[in-house]
DNA sequence: ACGCTCACG
DNA sequence: GACGTACGTGAGCGTA
C-alpha cells in the first residue's frame, strides 16, 4: 500500500528510549564474547523489533513505522523549569555505549529512525500521532509511558509491547480516572517525582482526578479554588497555583514540533538482508541471526567463536600524528565534531587554561577526541603574539570561535547524560567548566582508572601513563611556555603549536581510556572506581570551589607577634652560642652544638649524621640535648615559631583568593597510595592543633557572617577498623561499651584495674596502639616512648600475648602481600606493595606499609563514602561541606540549622560503611561547632 | 633538585 | 649476624 498517508493507513511509533530501558532491565548483563562489550540492551532491543516485524502481518499490520529517540538532554522544558528531570539517575555505566548501537540496529532493520534536538521523543510522537489522526489514518504508540496517554483517542492507541495489551480511552480512564483530554490536568496536579514535575504537594492521581471531574478542567478548578471544602486542599491549590500551571506546561506534549520529514517517509520497507545479517553477526547474536536468516531465506553468516586474549592490546593501532589534528575555528566545523560525538556516545576532553590554579585560571581553549588519532583543538582566547614584544598588541589571534558561541554549542553535549565525557584528572576540567556555567556530567577519568588498579605501583599523571601504556612521549609543555621570568601562559602559545599539544592530550586520554577501562573488570576494581573514585570528583570540585573564609588580620597580627618573639629568642641564642649564625640552618646548628660546643647527648653519645654528612638536629635530638644545656630548648622554641610563621600565618595570607576572600585548597585523589586524599596549595590538612600556640591559627579560619562552622570527626576509626579486621574480641567489646580504648589496652597489658589507671600508663598503651597500626617494632616503640629497646620489646610481646589476633593479622597480611603483590581494604581497594620481596631494610618498610594500608585505606574508604553521600543528604539544609582532614569533615551552616546538620551529617558518617561492608564495631562521630575552626573542633 | 625539619591524621 | 626501622602526607627553608 502506498500513496499519501491517509485513510486505511496505520502508523506504528516506537518509543526508542522506553524500549531500550525495558530491554536493559529485563535481561542479564550480557557481553559480546570477543571483546566484552556490553550488549544486553541491544540484544533485547533487536529481539523486540524482530518480534514486532514477525507479528505484524494481517489486516492490522502497520503500513508505516518509526522508532523515535530522545536527543540531547536540554529541551524547551528545561528553559521553563531548570529542575526538570533533575532527579533522573545517571544512566548505568554499561548501558551508555549501547545507545548508539540501538540506532544502528534500527537502521539495519531498515526502519525509520527519528530524533530532534531540543525535543523529547514524546513530542515527536505527539506530532506524528496528530498528523496521522488528521490525515484519517490510525496510529499505535508502542510504549507504556503514562506521559503519552494524553494522546490516546480518535484512532490513536497505545500498545504495551511486553504485556501485549492495548490501551484505549477506557484504558487511560482506568489509569488516570479521566479521559485522555484531561490527563495533563491530572498530571499537573499530581506531579511526577521521576521527571521532577512539582505538581501540588500532597495531591496524588486519585485526588487530582476527583477534583478535575468535579470542576471540569484545571483552569476552572484553579479559578474556583476558594470553593473547595477541605481547608488543606484549598490552601494548597491557592498557594501553588503558579507551580501547578508550570507543571501543566511541562507535561503537555508539543504536537507541533518542526519535522524535516513527512508521514510518507515512514512507510514500511523491507530490510536489506545482507546489511541486517551483517549487523547481527557483528553483535554476535547467534540465535537471532539464525532466526532472521531463516525468515529471510538467506545464508547464515559465520560468527567467530574465538574470544580475544584478555591481555591482548585493545587500543587501536593508530600511530600518533600531530599533523592530523584539526583546529576548530567556526561553528560549522564544531557542529561536525558534535555529530561525531553523538555518533560515538563519548568524547575525550581537555581544557587549556592560563594557569594551574582552577580558581584563578581562565579558559583558553578546549580539545576533543572521539577516536584514536582523531582529535581537535578549539582555541578561544589565544593572543595574536607572544606578548613579549614591546610594540605587540594584545589582539586575539585569527581563526578562533567566539567564546560564548562555542560554549553555547558545547554545553548541551557536556551536560548530556547519554554522552560520556572522558578526561585525565577531570576534577580540574569540571572546575574550569563550572566557572563558565557548565555542569559537566557524566564523566570518566583515566587518572582514577589507573589509580584504582595500580595504586602503589606508579604515578598516575598523563605523561607517566602515556609512556607506560601507549609507549608514547607526549609533547612536553615546557618548551611552549618557557620557564622562570620569561614564562608565558597558554593563551600566548602560537596556535600551530597549541593545536598539536592540546589535541594530543585529548587523543592520549581517549587511547588510555580504551585501554584502561576494560582492565578495571579484569582487576576486579570496577566497584572501587565507580563507587569510591569517580563520584568523588564533583563532590571535591564543589568543596574546593566553596573554600573557607580566612581572616587576614588575625593571621597578620599573629605573624607580627611571632616576629617579635623570634627576635628576642635570637638574641638569647646568639648569646648562648657565643656568635651569630643562621638559626634556620640545621647544618650550622649541628656545627655549633657538636663541634664548637662539643655537647653530648645524655647517654654520652653524639647524634647520627644524615646523608649529607651533617649532624642530625631534629626535634627529638634537641629535646634530649635540652637536659644538658639551655641552647637546644631556645632553638626548639625558635623553630616552632618559624614554622608557624612561615608555613601558616605568612603563607596562608598569600592563598586568600582576591575575589572570594576565601582559601581554596586542592585535593589530590590519586596521590596517596592508601586511598587517603592529600591537600595542596595550600595544605589544609596539617593546620596546627597539637600545641596551644599553633592551635590559635585555627581561630583565623572563620565562618561567614551569620553562619557557623561545624566539625564532625570519627572517633578512633583506625583502631575500630583494626579491632574488626584482626577480630579482637576485647577491643570490639570495649568499643561496644564506649570504654576508653587506650585505658582498656593499658589495663589488659599492665594488669591495672581501670579505676586505678594513671595517665602515664595510659600514654604508653596509647603509643602501643598506634604502633600496632603502623607495623610495630621494638626499636620504633623504644624511640617513641624513650625507653630501652628491650623494655619496648617486652611491651610488644605482652601485647601480642594478650591480643593474639593482632599478630595473626600482621602475619597474614604480610603473607598476602608477598603472594599477590598487593593488599586490600574491606571495600576492595587494592594497594600494591612491590617492595615486599626486596632485600634489606626496604623489605621492612614494605611490610609495615602493607600492615598499615588495609587499616588506613579502609578508614579512607569510609569517609569517601560519607562525602559522596553527603551532598544529597544535606541538599535541603543551608549548609555546605568545606574541608576533609582524613577523619574529619568541616561544614559551614547558617545559624539556627547547626543541630539539624549535625544529626544529618553524623548519620551519614556513622552509616557510611553500609550496606556493602558490615562492621563488628560501630562507628562513632564527635561533633563541635563555633564561629571559628578552633572552637568547632 | 634534594635533604632536613615539622605540621597534620 | 648486621642493618636500620614506627604508617600516610605537603610546605618551607637551606644547601648544593
Amino acid at each position: 500500500m502506498s500513496g499519501t498517508f491517509g485513510k486505511g493507513h496505520h502508523l506504528h511509533l516506537i518509543d526508542g528510549s522506553a524500549f531500550i530501558f525495558r530491554a536493559y532491565h529485563a535481561l542479564p548483563p550480557l557481553t559480546r564474547k570477543s571483546d566484552g562489550l556490553p550488549i544486553g540492551a541491544v540484544s533485547g532491543f533487536c529481539n523486540m523489533i524482530f518480534k514486532m516485524v514477525e507479528d505484524n502481518t494481517g489486516p492490522d499490520a502497520p503500513t508505516h513505522v518509526a522508532v523515535i529517540f530522545d536527543k540531547g538532554s536540554h529541551t524547551f522544558r528545561n528553559d521553563m523549569y531548570d529542575l526538570y528531570k533533575a532527579n533522573r539517575e545517571a544512566m548505568p555505566e554499561d548501558l551508555r555505549p549501547q545507545i548508539p548501537l540501538t540506532r544502528q540496529a534500527t537502521e539495519a532493520f531498515n526502519i525509520a529512525c527519528k530524533e530532534l534536538e531540543g525535543f523529547e521523543a514524546d513530542d515527536i510522537i505527539a506530532t506524528l500521532a496528530r498528523q496521522a489522526r488528521e490525515a484519517g489514518g490510525r496510529c499505535t504508540i508502542i510504549s507504556s509511558d503514562k506521559d503519552l496517554m494524553q494522546l490516546v483517542g480518535d484512532g490513536v492507541e497505545m500498545l504495551d509491547a511486553m504485556k501485549n495489551t492495548r490501551i484505549d480511552r477506557d484504558g487511560v480512564f482506568d489509569k488516570f480516572g479521566v479521559y485522555p483530554d484531561r490527563v495533563v490536568d491530572v498530571q499537573a496536579l499530581a506531579g511526577d517525582s521521576v521527571d521532577n514535575v512539582p505538581g501540588a504537594p500532597g495531591i496524588g492521581i486519585k485526588t487530582a482526578a476527583l477534583l478535575i471531574n468535579e470542576y471540569g478542567d484545571l483552569d476552572a478548578l484553579l479559578e474556583r479554588a476558594e470553593e473547595i471544602k477541605q481547608p488543606k486542599r484549598r490552601q494548597t491549590l491557592i498557594e501553588h497555583a503558579d507551580q501547578i500551571r508550570l507543571s501543566r506546561k511541562l507535561v503537555l506534549l508539543d504536537d507541533r514540533t518542526p519535522l524535516d520529514f513527512t508521514l510518507d517517509d515512514l512507510e514500511v520497507r523491507e530490510p536489506d538482508s545482507d546489511k541486517l545479517l551483517a549487523f547481527l553477526a557483528e553483535m554476535e547474536f547467534r540465535t537471532l541471526t539464525k532466526r532472521v536468516a531463516e525468515k529471510m531465506g538467506a545464508e547464515m553468516p559465520t560468527i567467530e567463536d574465538t574470544p580475544a586474549l584478555p591481555d591482548a592490546p585493545q587500543v587501536d593501532d593508530v600511530p600518533f600524528d600531530t599533523d592530523n589534528y584539526e583546529q576548530v575555528g567556526d561553528a560549522g566545523t564544531l557542529e561536525k565534531w558534535l555529530d561525531a560525538i553523538y555518533e560515538a556516545g563519548h568524547v575525550a576532553i581537555d581544557t587549556e587554561t592560563t594557569g594551574l590554579n582552577e580558581m584563578t585560571a581562565d579558559l583558553v581553549g578546549i580539545s576533543l577526541a572521539v577516536e584514536p588519532g582523531k582529535a581537535c583543538y578549539i582555541p578561544l582566547i589565544h593572543k595574536a603574539n607572544r606578548g613579549d614584544d614591546l610594540f605587540g598588541s594584545d589582539d586575539l589571534a585569527e581563526g578562533q570561535m567566539d567564546l560564548d558561541t562555542c560554549l553555547g554549542m558545547l554545553k548541551p553535549v557536556l551536560e548530556d547524560p547519554s554522552i560520556l565525557k572522558i578526561g585525565q584528572n577531570m576534577k580540574y576540567d569540571v572546575k574550569i567548566l563550572a566557572q563558565v556555567g557548565i555542569a559537566m556530567a557524566p564523566i570518566d577519568d583515566t587518572m582514577l582508572m589507573s589509580y584504582a588498579q595500580h595504586a602503589g605501583l606508579h604515578g598516575h599523571g598523563m605523561d607517566a601513563l602515556s609512556e607506560r601504556y601507549l609507549d608514547h612521549t607526549p609533547i612536553p609543555i615546557k618548551p611552549l611556555l618557557g620557564s622562570g621570568k620569561s614564562a608565558i601562559t597558554f593563551d600566548k602559545v602560537p596556535l600551530e603549536d597549541a593545536v598539536k599539544y592540546a589535541a594530543e592530550d585529548a587523543d592520549i586520554t581517549l587511547r588510555l581510556w580504551k585501554l584502561l577501562k576494560p582492565q578495571l573488570h579484569a582487576a576486579q576494581v570496577t566497584k572501587v572506581y565507580e563507587t569510591l573514585e569517580r563520584p568523588l570528583v564533583p563532590v571535591l570540585a564543589d568543596m574546593e570551589r566553596a573554600g573557607i573564609k580566612v581572616d587576614r588580620d588575625t593571621l597578620s597580627r599573629m605573624s607580627n607577634a611571632f616576629s617579635q618573639k623570634m627576635a628576642g629568642l635570637e638574641d638569647e641564642i646568639f648569646g648562648l652560642a657565643g656568635r651569630k649564625f643562621s638559626v634556620g640552618s640545621p647544618k650550622q646548628i649541628g656545627e655549633i652544638l657538636f663541634d664548637e660546643m662539643s655537647l653530648d647527648l645524655p647517654d654520652g653519645k653524639k647524634p647520627a649524621k644524615g646523608k649529607s654528612g651533617a649532624w642530625s638536629t631534629g626535634a627529638d635530638v634537641l629535646e634530649d640535648l635540652a637536659t644538658v644545656h639551655d641552647l637546644p630548648r631556645r632553638i626548639l622554641d625558635w623553630r616552632q615559631l618559624d614554622k608557624l610563621k612561615s608555613t601558616y600565618t605568612d603563607a596562608l595570607q598569600n592563598h586568600i583568593n582576591k575575589d572570594t576572600g576565601r582559601v581554596h585548597t586542592s585535593y589530590s585523589i590519586a596521590g596517596a597510595s592508601t586511598g587517603r586524599l592529600a591537600s595542596t596549595d595550600p595544605n589544609l590538612q596539617n593546620i596546627p592543633i597539637r600545641s596551644e600556640e599553633g592551635r590559635r591559627i585555627r581561630e583565623a579560619f572563620v565562618a561567614e557572617e551569620g553562619k557557623t562552622l561545624v566539625a564532625l570527626d570519627y572517633s578512633q576509626i583506625e583502631l575500630r577498623i583494626l579491632a574488626h579486621i584482626a577480630d579482637i574480641p576485647e577491643l570490639k567489646q570495649a568499643f561496644a561499651d564506649d570504654i576508653d580504648i587506650h585505658a582498656l589496652t593499658a589495663s589488659e597489658m599492665f594488669n591495672v584495674p581501670l579505676p586505678e589507671m594513671t595517665p602515664d600508663i595510659r600514654r604508653q598503651a596509647k603509643a602501643i596502639n598506634f604502633g600496632v597500626i603502623y607495623g610495630i617494632s621494638g626499636f620504633g616503640l623504644a624511640r617513641n616512648l624513650r625507653i630501652p629497646r628491650a623494655e619496648a620489646q617486652g611491651f610488644i610481646d605482652r601485647y601480642f600475648e594478650r591480643f593474639p589476633g593482632i599478630r595473626t593479622y600482621m602475619d597474614d597480611t604480610k603473607a598476602f602481600a608477598k603472594k599477590h603483590g598487593y593488599v586490600q581494604t574491606l571495600f576492595g581497594r587494592r594497594i600494591h606493595t612491590p617492595e615486599i620481596g626486596a632485600k634489606g631494610p626496604r623489605a621492612g618498610f614494605a611490610a609495615r606499609a602493607a600492615i598499615n594500608a588495609p587499616i588506613q585505606g579502609t578508614a579512607a574508604d569510609v569517609i569517601r563514602r560519607a562525602m559522596i553521600r553527603m551532598p544529597d543528604a544535606i541538599r535541603n539544609l543551608p549548609a555546605r561541606m568545606l574541608l576533609q582532614v582524613h577523619d574529619e569533615l568541616l561544614f559551614e551552616v547558617e545559624q539556627g540549622a547547626e543541630e539539624e546538620l549535625i544529626s544529618t551529617a553524623r548519620k551519614v558518617m556513622e552509616d557510611a560503611n553500609e550496606p556493602v561492608v558490615r562492621l563488628d564495631v560501630k562507628l562513632t562521630v564527635d561533633a563541635g561547632q563555633g564561629s571559628n575552626w578552633a572552637e568547632a573542633h
